[in-house]
DNA sequence: CAATCAACCTGGGTGC
DNA sequence: TGCACCCAGGTTGATT
């Protein structure tokens, strides 16, 4: 569920009111949350710290605390990060909750426990920010720097758009939505590309993105902002997971296939195949 | 550099 | 109701 968009929209909603705020306790249902580091030493590196900061990398929450370390969050599949005011019910799910002054609560909820809490140092943070491509939405990525990175790349576009050392942030449903906005088919190699359909791509990507954190977000099933609230960017997508369903576009089928063992949904009409001139 | 597959986990939906 | 089976928004590492 949270690729930029999401975590975007969750970065958003927390840094207001996480700014200033005081850890004053570490609870763990499950400690496998905390990435191998034991819940003591991790609880006694977070208390007392203050959050000062809060941004989102690619689809990482990056959490800045005093002292220079940091709390590093990435959702994976089904992880959402709850801000709860003093007293509130209990959710499903919440495998690690950040007690703050004054009562309130940031809880770390993950049916599947794919979902990971960081604790990292600057240096261990600049590391983690050199590992990952370009932000889509950011100044640096141009047009021609984003050509670049497509030339002689002969993987299919579809995996590269979701390899997180390409661009960073990307993720299954805004892959398929960028690609049938610029009408290009999942499998074709990025290489293959013309400068016309590059610049199409590129536009989408910028499109379903912006109007994915607009939405506030696409939710399925287990997507909540940081206040708990569901998206709506799921009324308002146009291919992913509507196999069957008549194309907005040309009226024809939309078809699913799997791309680097991925649900991939497009319009073979409108998204002419790699080997069909 | 590229592709495939297994693994990490759990819940929801479907069909019988 | 029960149960088997398939599906899932992400990432990593082994293998070919």
């Amino acid at each position: 569920m949270p690729e930029l968009p999401e975590v975007e929209t969750i970065a958003r909603d927390l840094d207001p009111v996480l700014r200033g705020r005081q850890i004053v306790e570490v609870v763990a249902e499950w400690p496998g949350a905390l990435n191998g580091i034991p819940l003591l030493s991790f609880r006694q590196q977070a208390v007392g710290r203050r959050f000062e900061s809060l941004r989102r990398r690619g689809k990482h929450i990056i959490a800045g605390l005093s002292g220079g370390l940091a709390l590093v969050f990435h959702l994976k599949m089904t992880g959402q990060i709850l801000y709860r005011s003093r007293g509130s019910p209990p959710d499903r799910f919440v495998r690690v909750s950040f007690l703050l002054d004054g009562g309130d609560e940031l809880r770390f909820a993950d049916t599947r426990k794919f979902g990971r809490i960081q604790l990292l140092d600057e240096a261990a943070v600049q590391h983690l920010d050199e590992s990952l491509g370009d932000e889509p939405l950011g100044e640096e990525l141009t047009l021609e720097r984003f050509a670049h990175l497509l030339r002689g790349r002969s993987a299919r576009i579809k995996s590269l758009l979701l390899d997180q050392r390409f661009l960073a942030g990307i993720g299954n449903i805004y892959a398929d939505e960028a690609l049938f906005q610029a009408g290009i088919h999942p499998l074709r190699p990025a290489r293959t590309l013309s400068p016309t359909e590059i610049d199409r791509l590129y536009w989408a990507i910028r499109q379903v993105l912006r109007q994915g954190i607009e939405n506030r977000g696409t939710t399925f099933s287990s997507y909540r902002d940081g206040l708990g609230e569901e998206g709506t960017n799921q009324h308002w997508l146009r291919v992913y997971r509507r196999h069957g369903q008549p194309c907005a576009r040309c009226g024809g089928r939309l078809e699913r296939i799997v791309v680097g063992g991925r649900g991939t949904h497009f319009c073979p009409k409108c998204q002419r195949g790699p080997n069909v001139r």
